[in-house]
DNA sequence: ATACTGATTAGAGTAAACTCTAAGTCAAGG
DNA sequence: CCTTGACTTAGAGTTTACTCTAATCAGTAT
């Protein structure tokens, strides 16, 4: 079990904004007799998770969505797939954007060489 | 030449966005004699290329900086050049990125499918 | 005893990038 | 002639995702 300051240590975010997740009911931690958060391991693999889908633009909406499913249980599961095979959709099509763009300049960079070498040699 | 209306239109962003974007300096079209703004093949292409570059979340202030090393002409070349290969990499970056997430995304799918096979046959 | 550390809360503030409103002018097209 | 679509400045409002403040409390260290 976690204290919030590690858990923020670990995954590189804030405390505020552990704390920010949990109002926005993506994360539920437990807590000690005196209030205070404990993180257990599961609950970090599943902030390791919302953090990678925060990578892909996924927007927080979206993530309570999908934790909001995960909370209702068993019977969600379809849904959860649903989601994710959406999201998974969505991750490709960035990656393909991203490849064009790579391309794009690519092309531009070795222009501004080319044009470079040539003032250069002139 | 294209109205600001046009333009809009053919990028799908609003008037508003391209009178946004004069405002920070990242695009100036010409002027007819009445003041309407009218932009050219060029100013298209560089719009698109701004989209482009905020599709790889580029902040608006190096897209800024960008624009303004144009306008400063030939002897920033080797500046701008910089810039795009430090945005290269950048992008490349997602890419490794996004391509890890679709890995996770379809491992978590094909466990959830198979999950979903096992309770239909049992 | 008191100072320090790290926790708690509600709620205010911030940054980025728009997005829109107001309130007016101007000129071309049907 | 009137509607449409352009223009102007200035500034307010929106959304997202934090980010921070203030006031307080509990436990440990000197």
């Amino acid at each position: 079990m976690y204290t919030i300051g590690e858990v923020a240590k670990l995954l590189n975010v804030t405390t505020h904004t552990l704390r920010f997740y949990e109002k926005e009911k993506i994360i539920t931690p437990e807590r000690t007799e005196h209030g205070d958060r404990r993180y257990s391991e599961s609950h970090l693999q599943w902030l390791r998770f919302v953090i990678k889908l925060k990578e892909t633009k996924m927007p927080l909406v979206q993530i309570q969505e999908y934790a909001s499913l995960f909370l209702q249980g068993d019977r969600t599961t379809q849904k959860r797939l649903g989601l994710l095979k959406n999201h998974q959709e969505h991750v490709q099509n960035q990656i393909h954007v991203l490849n064009e763009i790579d391309d794009m300049l690519r092309k531009k960079i070795s222009a501004y060489e080319e044009y470079l070498q040539k003032r250069d040699f002139s």
